[in-house]
DNA sequence: TTCAATGCAAAGAATTTGCATACAT
DNA sequence: ATGTATGCAAATTCTTTGCATTGAA
């Protein structure tokens, strides 16, 4: 039952998703204001290109066979910045560095995250998933959830029956 | 509503629970054949009368006030011995350092953690709040979620009440 | 006595900051 | 032309590693 196939999300994107969800994204910058500069038309090309959870560093390795020459901390500032407009979002891991996607568009909509502490692999789950939680936190508690802002843990089951040997992590 | 009543572990414990999860701990050490030296003792020693969530930073600084000499990168390797016994738990915050406390006593029982991303607070909640959540997973995803591992993401009333000003992380 | 645990220095990963320059508007 | 975004170097934060020495058993 374990079939190794990878989330929908985890396979490039067609030319025609990435060439819509650019134009969006800068869309949107114009209409706030923004500059729509080279270096933030190849992030949110290769953002958008790249169907799963990339973090900076992947995110930059991916732009460069494009569109080289866009510093790693280019990358860091323009993603803080896309974040603050609402055109990309960004996720915690538990271990391991922050994962950004695009925000808002049809088929990605935010959705949460879990990850294998294992394998690292990302799971995409439906957004309303947690709402119950949410409901009682908020009532019992005066907390006001946000499941999207951090990833679930856990263990994929190939992993998990793989023996709890926590390669990636602890 | 927002009353500023810390939660219950935010105190620190008096001197009998502590003599009394030391003697414990170093038990289960001697018993697993391994040496209890003065680190691990003050180490132990500390979590235990710090009854909240300090990272390995924090543990450090309160653990010079009485066992000055204890290097932080034994802190660190020493937390990291100690999970392996089983003797402390550490929970992974979204943005911030890991956050550690002792496993397995008795009013300290596995619990789950929520932390406010502007403020910082941390929030102790019930072990099994996310049990359905982790059926569903289990049963419709192959995903044994281990909700302990990362705390859980949000705002307290108060902070966000006060606007999404961010100040801590995003 | 013996090997595991510690201190110290240094490395490492992820991310941020300061500042001069380049470039979108 | 103007000021924002970028590149580059360096700093920060959290954590790990190598190695000689100390110390628990």
């Amino acid at each position: 039952m374990v079939t190794a196939r990878p989330p929908v999300t985890d396979r490039p994107r067609d030319e025609e998703f990435v060439a819509r969800a650019l134009a969006r994204a800068v869309g949107q910058l114009r209409a706030q204001g923004h500059r729509v500069t080279g270096a933030r038309r190849a992030i949110i090309e290769t953002l958008a290109r790249h169907g799963g959870h990339p973090n900076a560093a992947e995110l930059s390795a991916e732009i460069e066979l494009r569109h080289p020459g866009v510093h790693l901390t280019t990358v860091y500032r323009t993603l803080e910045f896309l974040a603050e407009q609402g055109v990309v979002t960004h996720v915690h891991m538990g271990h391991g560095a922050t994962a950004f996607h695009l925000a808002g568009s049809v088929d990605v909509e935010a959705h949460l995250h879990a990850r294998c502490r294992i394998c690292g692999r990302v799971l995409d789950l439906p957004a309303d998933l947690l709402d119950p939680i949410r409901l009682r936190l908020a009532d019992e508690r005066d907390f006001v959830l946000d499941p999207r802002h951090v990833a679930l843990s856990g263990a994929c089951q190939f992993c998990h029956d793989r023996g709890e040997s926590e390669t990636e992590e602890g």
